[in-house]
RNA sequence: GGGAGCAUAGCUCAGUUGGUUUAGAGCAUCUGCCUUACAAGCAGAGGGUCGGGGGUUCGACUCCCUCUGCUCCCACCA
């Protein structure tokens, strides 16, 4: 069959991936084999894929693949997170879409319509993962929100509340007046927005009486002066010592307020004046903590004025601000306003000005975990790939905060506590259980008086269990029960492949997980990439419409293109600015491989042909290049440099193996090949595609399965990586004085206009291996090799060296002997200096002293080098000059 | 405001505990080639005083200080 010149990826990519399914190559189970294992960072279930989905999934099927490749076994546990937050928006969306507002239906209703749209549109990211080639082991497939994911997490919320980690605070939400929602941080948009600063006077009390004396206090929120419940002053701002334990009247309703004293105050901002409303935010909450000040909340639901404002109640708080602002002006209070800009918080999803506002929350304690989870990753039990990382891993570790657990939401685990008629609150796996510790506090408790907190848990509470739950569900909260055989085998995992904006959401939540359960790491490594970025360095994102749609990519330039392009600019860590032309890259380099097969394929051998001797000198030579690299590319995975891995093969084998070592052994036109070349370079070309598989998987195991005849059942993906082997470095050296020789006569060639078809003659005086010969006579185009003496000194040509090995070209009617005499003296010029630069150091006594023996010794043969060439050099520019 | 990091060729990056010829690669650029595997290719070339300044050292891209310019994380000032 003819092949075509032009690799077409999509026919091959979906038969490869469907043969290693229905071979089962990706499952694992455990064996006596040395386990490697990988658990997927879970998806949003959904979600769809991203250029970041892309990088992150590339790599880890690089490292799984090879995992396998090394005899391990290899197990890579995919799955979905159920994305609270991102799902029940996307789920409120869509009933809004119809007609249908939240409120409107009841939780059951609601959770059903989310199930349903996940059925529906869950998993579509692990079909388009498979696209890619991820060699996920999909029997295994979970979800944070299966049955017995979900019970793992309420038992793990039980166990850590009898232990006592688990506790209720009250906490500052960002609340979204207009979605009724407290939403997370991650939610609300700063934006800067035109505001206003009013200064207003506060007058000063004594016994509920004005004194007439005031003091002016700047404030962007006129409306909330009812909910204050204190002024706050430096304690060193000596403007104000004559306040200090005094008290002020709020405007308008004439309420006696304290004056405190607070290190919070900046004395240069405003008027060194706050006041403090602890209800509505969250600094004069703390402030109010440490003073003991009560609080007023004065805002309801939908962000109106309730009746503890006693004045403008029942208004929006922005309409409350236009018409105090009028009361307070008519009262004499208000001074003055001036523009102000300041960032100021809105919903994501509705716009709404968001209103901080207490309200009360799960938490679970941190500080006692952290400690030896930094410890975990501070003595490398745990290596962060780049371990740049571990300073902000520490910052955070040692300023960690209780963990806000519990979400506004119903799509999630529903929080296992029980609340009293009396208020008083059980927490149990189920309704009959709380119902038993209901009955020890109040025996006239009733099952259907139980009634259930409506938050849910936050999502990262069911995936730091994730590198535990997916091998042994009952593992979390039961500490003490032994692991199941999977976890026993495949925990902990090796390798965990994320970003680094998720190391304190998850990752060292997952190592608290490890060590609370299961008393161990979770993970060996963990290898942090960077953003997709687009050429110009933004984000990738929806709204700015820079992102290429990572499926359509992969159809125009095949699935091994784009991992290529995508691994061959990305080191961990580092930010990929991401560009087509790297795909284009990778394509034509899948394309290369393919007709490097081409021109195998079409030899046919002769078996009367012996092997020639540069044909034996390039296998010999190849053999130990293939060693060298074997060594190299071993290190680079070594120490997670998969760029320079793919990298140096990429340069293996376009460059070495089709650049020279197939035209070296290529037959003439129309002649056959020798047995003994044609095995060597099969052989060569199925250990090149070995290396590149976990790189190229689907190519590489097109071309394994053609280069010679397989088993039925045999994969390229379950056969062995090439080991290390012994090599001749010196071998290589020499070859690569061939090359440069070659380089040299080619270069000639086209700055003097010479045919590369024209036979030359070529002259030489040093110590190039005899050997090396046949193979500058082939790719150079040389009829024949004499010594240097035999020159005419008649003879036009040119004189080069490489080393300190002399060449002449001749070249008939070659005369132009002064540009020569130029290029030699330039030369000469570059030596002098250097020499001069490596005498400074010899010469100089201290040096001497200090350096190293290897140090000196290589000065030393810079030194003879250079003065060689100089002399050769001084010798050529004589004899051009005659 | 607190913390961290980065700055090397036009672009993206290496440079492995300071010394392997006065810095390497890929891409891009330029020149010449439709050479019977591949123009998604082949052959060759040019291009950097390693952000500026100072210091330590026999020796600095590498260590220290400082300035400049970017980036990220955390907290956000009434």
């Amino acid at each position: 069959m003819e092949l075509s010149a032009k690799y077409s990826p999509i026919e091959t990519e979906k038969k490869w991936y469907k043969y290693w399914m229905e071979k089962g190559f990706f499952q694992s189970e455990p064996d006596n084999r040395e386990p490697y294992t990988i658990v997927i960072p879970p998806p949003n279930v959904t979600g769809v894929l991203h250029m970041g989905h892309m990088l992150n999934n590339t790599i880890q099927d690089v490292l799984v693949r090879r995992a396998r490749m090394l005899g391990k076994n290899a197990c890579w546990v995919p799955g979905t997170d159920h994305a609270s937050i991102a799902t029940e928006a996307k789920v409120v969306a869509k009933l809004k879409a119809q007609g249908i507002e939240k409120g409107d239906v009841t939780r059951e209703e609601f959770l059903a319509h989310a199930w349903e749209w996940k059925e529906k549109h869950g998993g579509i990211i692990l079909e388009q993962l498979k696209k890619l080639g991820a060699s996920c082991d999909w029997e295994r497939t979970k979800f944070t929100m299966d049955p017995d994911l979900s019970q793992a997490v309420i038992n793990t919320f039980v166990y850590l509340y009898n232990k006592g980690d688990i506790y209720r605070g009250v906490r500052m939400v960002n609340w979204d007046p207009v979605g009724q929602t407290a939403v997370s941080d991650e939610e609300v948009i700063h934006k800067e927005t035109k505001s206003k600063l009013y200064y207003l006077k506060y007058y000063l009390s004594e016994n509920g009486k004005s004194t007439g004396e005031h003091i002016v206090i700047a404030t962007t929120r006129p409306e909330t002066i009812m909910a204050d419940t204190a002024v706050c002053i430096h304690p060193e701002d000596e403007r104000f010592f004559h306040l200090k334990g005094k008290s002020v009247q709020i405007p308008l309703i004439e309420r006696e307020i304290p004056i405190v004293e607070d290190n919070y105050v900046s004395m240069d901002f405003g008027t060194g004046c706050l006041k403090i409303t602890p209800a509505h935010d969250i600094n004069d909450y703390e402030i109010g903590l440490r003073h003991n000040l009560p609080v007023i909340d004065i805002l309801d639901d939908y962000a109106n004025l309730n009746e503890k404002a006693i004045i403008l109640v029942g208004e929006d708080r922005f309409t409350a601000r236009k018409k105090i602002i009028k009361m307070l002006n008519k009262s004499g209070h208000l001074i003055k306003e001036e523009s102000y800009v300041s960032q100021i918080g809105y919903s994501e999803r509705t716009d709404a000005v968001i209103e901080p506002r207490l309200s009360l929350q799960w938490f679970l304690k941190m500080e006692e975990a952290a400690g030896p989870a930094l410890e975990s990753i501070m003595e490398d039990k745990i290596k962060l790939i780049p371990d740049k990382y571990k300073n902000t891993y520490k910052h955070w570790m040692e300023n960690v905060k209780d963990w806000c657990i519990s979400r506004q939401l119903w799509w999630g685990q529903q929080i296992p506590a029980w609340y009293l008629p009396n208020g008083k609150v059980v927490v149990a796996k189920t309704v009959e259980e709380a119902l038993t510790l209901a009955l020890e506090i109040d025996p006239t408790t009733s099952i259907d008086e139980l009634e259930q907190d409506p938050d849910v848990l936050d999502t990262w509470f069911s995936s730091w269990l994730w590198p535990i739950s997916v091998f042994d569900p009952e593992k979390p909260g039961n500490p003490d029960k032994e692991p199941n055989r999977d976890l026993a085998y495949y925990y902990p995992t090796n390798d965990l492949v994320t970003a680094p904006e998720i190391l304190f959401f998850w990752v060292a939540r997952m190592v608290m997980a490890g060590q609370e359960f299961c008393n161990d790491i979770p993970f060996k490594n963990v290898y942090l990439t960077g953003t997709v970025r687009d050429k110009s360095g933004r984000k990738m994102s929806k709204s700015l419409g820079n992102s290429p749609d990572p499926i359509k990519l992969m159809e125009e330039f095949g699935a091994d293109g784009v991992r290529v392009g995508m691994l061959l600019c990305s080191s961990a860590g580092n930010d990929i600015l991401f560009d087509q032309s790297q795909v284009e890259q990778g394509r034509n380099f899948a394309n290369k491989i393919w007709n490097a097969y081409r021109l195998v394929k079409g030899w046919e051998i002769d078996p009367n042909t012996t092997q020639p001797s540069q044909s034996a000198i390039s296998v010999r030579w190849f053999d130990n290049l293939l060693a060298e690299s074997i060594d190299i590319i071993n290190d680079h995975f070594n120490k997670f440099r998969l760029s320079d891995a793919l990298m140096h093969l990429y340069k293996l084998f376009r460059d070495d193996f089709c650049g020279w070592h197939l035209e070296i052994v290529k037959p003439a036109y129309g002649q056959g090949i020798d047995r003994q070349t044609y095995d060597s370079t099969i052989n060569f070309f199925d250990n090149l595609l070995r290396l590149l598989h976990p790189f190229m998987p689907f190519i590489t195991e097109e071309l394994w399965q053609n280069l010679l005849e397989r088993e039925e059942g045999d994969s390229l993906m379950v056969n062995i990586m090439p080991e290390k082997y012994e090599f001749n470095k010196k071998n290589i050296a020499q070859f690569n004085l061939a090359k440069e020789t070659i380089v040299q006569i080619r270069n000639i060639r086209q700055s003097k206009g010479i045919s590369p078809k024209e036979e030359l003659k070529l002259l030489l005086k040093g110590s190039l291996s005899e050997q090396l010969y046949p193979v500058i006579l082939k790719m150079a185009n040389i009829g024949e090799i004499l010594d240097l003496s035999e020159k005419d000194p008649n003879d036009t040509g040119v004189s080069f060296m490489v080393d300190t090995i002399e060449f002449f070209l001749p070249l008939e009617g070659f005369t132009d002997i002064a540009q020569e005499i130029k290029k030699a003296q330039d030369e000469l010029k570059h030596l002098e200096g250097f020499l001069k630069s490596v005498n400074a150091k010899l010469s100089n006594e201290k040096f001497m002293a200090n350096a190293p023996r290897k140090v000196v010794n290589i000065e030393t043969k810079k030194r003879t080098d250079a003065m060689t060439k100089i002399e050769k050099l001084n010798q050529l520019i004589e004899e051009l000059s005659k």
